[in-house]
RNA sequence: GGGGGUGUAGCUCAGUUGGUUAGAGCGAUCGCCUGUCACGCGAUAGGUCGAGGGUUCGAGUCCCUUCACUCCCGCCA
């Protein structure tokens, strides 16, 4: 038996009537009624009613105890007289007459209550993370956080995955995100860096033929933070499978995924086969390729509407004529509206940066027209075009958004959610996941016009891999995917290339030589040229399926030890200064700003 | 790097058009209270109004600069 305690301030029921107990824990709260004091004392599992009255001579000492004194107890357990009973606590129906105490540590005044629901600062709570933990909501995010990684290996190991550690020190690769370094004491002025992900790793492994391979891996990468991004690291379910194929790789995934999030939440899955949408399609009907399919709203486009000559909205006209595409997104029986609903979305949409949002809704008098600002531009064939078009009908409204194509899908991406949200569209109690599937594998960046990996410059582009027609490589797709979840991104994989001679051309399509290839990529490449399987993989975000399960907006509150926004860890003080002498030994010196 | 929001007691916040000695709840300290579970009642202590500068007879309030936190854009194969 413990020194500390014989039961856990979580379990005691009237099955211990009348037995001598002992407990330890934080004072939660005291109400202290003078001759009469209850204490409800904390620990992780749970809290117990204990209750002293001036009776006993210690009723003085354990009085003046302040909140969050860490405390053992000892006493009997006594059935709480019927209207005394909390059902709000497992322990509700007892409580504990205290008889001795013992103080096992003293607080200082607190710089955050912990019994309380208020919401403190991000600083205050970072700087005293320990106790911000204590409290019960976010105590209760970081026990889920550990069930569902639990859960994650569990059913990883049932579908004969192993999990295996990859380096943390290794390094740097010209692709991706901005690395952390780290100086190598060893080898004078070269550098570790963070792995971003153990991506050319786990394809060793399977090079190495071990077929199935998870990691809960950290992630590093030296990028801005945002709610739902921390900076620095993160986890990632890391896994890839040898000899397979795509089809391989969802089965496994969904299953996992729809285990997952009818263990851990009580909300529906819209599809538990989740709808694969191709990367274009999801563009032109989203705006974005992470859709959010509980919002009903789609785009179509209607650039073809403004060529017509009975349509006389000159300014889309004159810009379509220049190369512009005009969407548009339909919202059902809205004509009705007032005014200051489709304002407030054109100024949202100004705000925005763009040029606003035109809309007119469709009526039928004695004839079909089209009511708002632009309305009186369209004609009553070319109305019933757009109908057709976006499946429209009367009483709907058609917001309209015209630039390039760029442009157009970032607004009316936006504008989608913005819409749907003011129309009250989104069912808050769905989970709505989809594949996005058969993305590019080059793009061109759209400032130095160059062609660029699209995603992972190891993907398997589609075709007849063994005589791929690269003439056109914006053309190419790629065995590349994303799983979206409430138009979240959870995670990318892919099928992956495993033919050097292939890598090399796709490779050079993007401006990397053999040579510049070979020395960065050495581990891959030499690899793959000693019998590779065919494999392939994907890394789900830890942090954000925790975030989905435990309905949190902001990654802190699902991580234990975060960081804030600009990278600082305010109870370690980390980043900080070190000495000279760590920076001597390390060949570094500092360089002004 | 850019844009928005916030900053007043240990914590959460109020503070009018610029006008007397800057308030409340929780917490702390002290006192009263024997069935509370956000216990109740009374008192006391606690303030560089984020910092610096300016306007003014007078600034928590207006202006400028700056710092911190946060949200977003850029960035995130």
């Amino acid at each position: 038996m413990s020194k500390y305690r014989t039961h856990t301030c979580g379990e005691l029921t009237l099955n211990n009537k009348d037995q001598t107990i002992k407990l330890s824990g934080w004072i939660n709260k005291k109400r202290d009624h003078g001759n009469l004091l209850f204490l409800d004392l904390r620990d992780h599992y749970g809290l117990t009613q204990c209750v002293i009255d001036e009776g006993k001579k210690i009723f003085k000492e354990i009085e003046k105890l302040p909140l969050e004194t860490v405390l053992q107890v000892e006493g009997r357990v006594l059935a709480r007289e019927k209207d005394t009973i909390n059902k709000n606590l497992n322990t509700g129906e007892i409580e504990v007459g205290i008889e001795k105490f013992k103080i096992l540590a003293t607080t200082k005044e607190l710089p955050l209550p912990v019994f309380s629901d208020q919401e403190y600062s991000e600083e205050i709570r970072l700087k005293y993370r320990f106790l911000d933990l204590r409290r019960n909501k976010i105590h209760n995010n970081i026990i889920l956080r550990s069930k569902i990684i639990s859960f994650i290996r569990s059913e990883m190991q049932k579908y004969g995955f192993l999990e295996y550690q990859t380096p943390i020190l290794t390094s740097s690769s010209p692709e991706g995100a901005r690395d952390f370094l780290v100086p190598s004491r060893l080898n004078p002025g070269k550098f570790y860096a963070l792995p971003q992900a153990p991506q050319q790793f786990k394809q060793l492994i399977m090079v190495s033929g071990f077929d199935k391979y998870f990691q809960i891996a950290p992630c590093f990468r030296d990028e801005d933070a945002r709610a739902d991004r921390s900076p620095g690291e993160f986890y990632q379910l890391d896994l890839e499978m040898s000899f397979v194929e795509q089809e391989d790789v969802f089965i496994i995934v969904e299953e996992l995924f729809v285990n997952l999030f009818k263990e851990f939440s009580s909300k529906k899955l819209l599809h538990e086969k989740f709808p694969r949408i191709p990367f274009d399609e999801a563009m032109l009907k989203y705006g974005t390729d992470k859709p959010d399919l509980r919002n009903p709203l789609e785009i179509a486009d209607i650039t073809e509407i403004f060529k017509r000559d009975d349509v006389n909205f000159e300014i889309f006209k004159k810009l379509v004529i220049k190369g512009s595409i005009v969407r548009g997104i339909v919202t059902k029986n809205t004509s009705e509206k007032p005014r200051s609903f489709f304002d407030g979305i054109d100024k949202w949409a100004k705000d925005e940066g763009s040029s606003g949002l035109a809309y007119f809704s469709i009526e039928n008098s004695e004839k079909l027209s089209a009511k708002g600002p632009v309305g009186k531009f369209f004609s009553e064939e070319s109305l019933k075009e757009i109908m057709t078009k976006m499946n429209a009908e009367v009483g709907d409204t058609i917001f309209m958004s015209c630039g390039n194509k760029v442009e157009v899908e970032k607004l009316l991406s936006n504008a989608r959610n913005r819409i749907a949200n003011e129309l009250n569209l989104i069912d808050e109690n769905v989970f709505s996941f989809c594949w996005v599937v058969d993305y590019p594998m080059f793009e061109m960046d759209e400032n130095t016009k160059k062609i660029e990996f699209s995603h992972n410059p190891f993907s398997m582009p589609q075709g007849n891999t063994d005589n791929l027609d690269l003439s056109e490589p914006l053309k190419l797709k790629a065995f590349q995917y994303d799983i979206v979840c409430n138009g979240i991104e959870l995670s990318s994989g892919a099928i992956r290339n495993h033919k050097p001679d292939l890598m090399y051309r796709l490779f050079e399509i993007a401006g990397y030589s053999k040579e510049k290839v070979n020395e960065k990529f050495s581990g891959m490449i030499n690899a793959l040229s000693y019998g590779a399987p065919p494999h392939g993989g994907i890394a789900p975000g830890i942090d954000r399926i925790v975030m989905l399960l435990a309905e949190e907006k902001n990654i802190r509150e699902v991580t234990m030890f975060p960081m804030n926004q600009n990278a600082q860890d305010l109870m370690m003080n980390a980043p900080s200064e070190v000495d000279e002498k760590q920076l001597k030994e390390l060949y570094i010196s500092k360089r002004k700003k």
